[in-house]
DNA sequence: AATTGGTATTCGGTATACATAAAATAATAA
DNA sequence: TTATTATTTTATGTATACCGAATACCAATT
């Protein structure tokens, strides 16, 4: 047996299949940039870092192509994928519509009273969060949950499978997930008053679903999204400041257009 | 990327990987009803009906999984997914969503008049089809093929990998795609009349995009995707008619809401 | 020195053997 | 006869051996 015994407390931590693990270490490797964007990957490499057999190393790879994270390359292998600008800027696009379709759905269907109230209270967590003047980087790690938290609770208000499903798929790109640049702009002068603004926002969505106004929900959750475009541009054109912490996934994106 | 269904079958036959093969396969044998909805599927099963080992069956049904054809079941394995009306009529907005998506953004951002003429030609050829008073089976599977190509086109205007890349997998699902049910609709009186009305939409699309018009042009593949809603209606509630050729995974659609 | 040919190595596709867990069946006891 | 337990079977997860193809490297020839 090849398993190490650190391995073998990993596996004692996690207890999912092999292939799951080495999916999840794969994607902390890609995303703190030891596998280089545009790098091969090759199966027998994997196996000798991770100490797994290549079966599982297969169907994590392809879990990851799947993801977005790779590509498979012509000749069969894959690469770590490269993200333009452009790419990331459309996978946001791409997360607001899916979000505004999701919002509207949710307005025209009707969502039960317990519900909204769940996503209320919600969102008077984050309002608590928002009540310092000043936030540390803990206030930001917990708007980043709640953030998540409620978008996820927007996600299951329309009532669809579907929609739910492929919203989750292009919130696996890190940058695309509704708090992608969050993190990185705990340090910028006006990074609280971005999230006032955006909290407005929920609270303004969740209006709109509950009086029923589709339409208005919609174009909401469009525009939320626009935020991140924001706060994209600023995270890429402000890169000379010395970054003390690590951007989750910012390595992938390339600088040019 | 996006292969046409055409070009997926000559692959079969050539010398694609076991595992194309397999998952070609295994999906004409869902489509087709031979492996009935909601049944489980077994990795052994599948290897003496096809005849190839394990692996690339392992990987056919991943791939299967992704697609959407397959649910994997809690304790591992996989069973042929079930689709309530409800989960089509999402299927077919959401593609409607993003093809409103890619409309817009072609408008907004411009396309190039050699590309525009490729796809008013195709359209002229899809007019030639129509200019028939009466359609044969042949003029419908001729514009399904067109129409194929037409929506291909648009998805390709807005210039976006990741957006065609979406795109790509909501019309993996038979039902969701652009032609989903056309060939269906093939005995129904006013099939053609039907086919004259989303003609139209295709050129106004055009024209939108041509004139920089995003929001019209959202708007129309929005109301283009509501003919195949109407039309998957259609072919639910009037299931009695004795139908005589086998619809492509309607078999998948269960009854209830 | 450059190009071309051949050889060797590496990588991915495939088949299969083994292990573990779950499910089904049979057997025994109440 | 029924319920519970044990055993057997079956299914997936995992590891690995083998094969064909692609690639890289080295040598030889022009």
């Amino acid at each position: 047996m090849m398993t190490s015994i650190a391995t073998e407390i990993v596996d004692a931590q996690t207890g999912a299949s092999q292939a799951v693990k080495a999916q999840l270490r794969l994607r902390e490797m890609i995303l703190a940039g030891e596998l280089p964007s545009g790098s091969r990957i090759t199966e027998l490499a994997i196996v000798e870092k991770l100490g797994v057999s290549r079966t599982p190393i297969r169907a994590a790879l392809m879990r990851l192509e799947q993801e977005g994270l790779l590509e498979a390359l012509a000749n069969g292998g894959y690469a770590v994928r490269t993200f333009s600008e452009r790419d990331v800027s459309e996978a946001i696009e791409l997360r607001g519509t899916l979000e505004g379709l999701s919002a509207r759905l949710a307005a025209e269907r009707g969502v039960a009273a317990a519900v909204l109230d769940d996503a209320r209270a919600c969102l008077g967590q984050i309002d608590a969060v928002l009540g310092q003047v000043s936030l540390d980087d803990e206030a930001f790690l917990l708007y980043v949950t709640l953030n998540h938290k409620f978008h996820h609770m927007l996600s299951e208000m329309a009532g669809s499978q579907v929609i739910a499903r492929e919203l989750c798929r292009v919130g696996n790109l890190p940058f695309a997930s509704p708090s992608g640049f969050v993190l990185q702009q705990s340090n910028s002068a006006h990074a609280r008053d971005t999230l006032v603004v955006a909290q407005d926002q929920h609270w303004q969505v969740l209006d709109a679903i509950a009086q029923r106004e589709g339409t208005r929900a919609e174009a909401i959750m469009r525009e939320h999204s626009r935020i991140a475009q924001r706060n994209l541009k600023e995270v890429l054109y402000s890169h000379d400041t010395g970054l003390g912490q690590v951007p989750q996934g910012v390595r992938l994106i390339s600088r040019q257009k």
